[in-house]
DNA sequence: ATGGTTGTTGGACAA
């Protein structure tokens, strides 16, 4: 089963760009992020024409995730819990086949020192404690998305212009190490444990996609259970190239049956 | 130091 995610970058302005990659590399689940729509205004009808149902969590003008599936959609929990007044939409959560499988846009945190950062930190926090509670069930569980976070310095092409920044604080490194640490593998990087230059974002200025100047920051972690199943995982840079690209391309995770 | 880009939206804000 193949299990790809991919921060869109608005899934309005991005159709063309995620159909034509649906029809090429045939994943059974993609996990998306920053569709920037409300629920309703999801093209869903498309994806269906595609063989995919979907299912999204919107909101206006920022943020929103889905998850489309060539399988069908079960128990789907919205948002992440721990928090009842927070409206924004960055979390959804399916089972497909027995994975407990999520879509995750973890807030960027920018400028630190802000609500903003403070909000990012809980936010992780929160999600800790939720992925504490799925590893209970000693089930597969796939938690895909764009966590907002550079790991390592492996992972950023020039580290010294990311000091300071939300994505790369040691705070913000400790928060993704403290949800590992509850026994979750970064699959990508344990696959792959020296490879340098596999990033998953390019900024839109400064040349950064023809310099390579890029970040990891779009992770699938596993709970051990889903480690069990690991066929791969890659990261295909080619959409990032097209005309009308987002600023993320898409991480893809083969499990076995 | 500044401005460099894209998307949503119709002036900033977010990334």
């Amino acid at each position: 089963m193949k299990i790809a995610t991919w921060n869109v970058n608005s899934i309005r302005a991005r159709l063309p760009n995620v159909m034509a990659w649906l029809a090429e590399a045939k994943p059974d689940i993609l996990l998306m992020q920053e569709i920037k729509c409300e629920t309703d205004a999801f093209p869903a009808m498309d994806f269906k024409a595609a063989g995919y149902e979907t299912h999204a969590l919107g909101q206006k003008s920022y943020n929103g995730v889905a998850i489309a599936s060539l399988h069908p959609i079960e128990a789907v929990h919205e948002g992440l819990p721990g928090d009842a007044k927070d409206e924004q939409a960055r979390y959804v959560e399916v089972t497909i086949k027995g994975v407990r499988v999520a879509s995750i846009y973890a807030p960027n945190g920018n400028p630190v020192g802000t609500e903003k950062y403070d909000y990012k930190l809980a936010w992780l926090a929160r999600l800790k404690k939720h992925a504490a509670a799925l590893l209970r069930d000693e089930k597969p569980v796939v938690l895909g998305g764009d966590y907002n976070v550079i790991p390592e310095p492996i992972d950023v092409h020039d580290p010294a212009a990311w000091e300071g920044d939300a994505l790369y604080l040691p705070q913000t490194r400790a928060a993704l190490r403290d949800i590992l640490n509850l026994g979750y593998a970064d699959i990508f990087r344990a696959l792959h444990p020296h490879r340098k230059n596999a990033y998953t974002f390019w900024d839109y200025q400064g040349g950064a996609w023809p310099r390579d100047n890029g970040i990891r920051i779009d992770h699938f972690l596993l709970s051990p259970e889903a480690v069990d199943r690991v066929a791969g995982c890659t990261i295909d840079r080619a959409p990032r190239g097209e005309d009308k690209a987002s600023d993320h391309t898409p991480v893809i995770l083969e499990l076995r049956a």
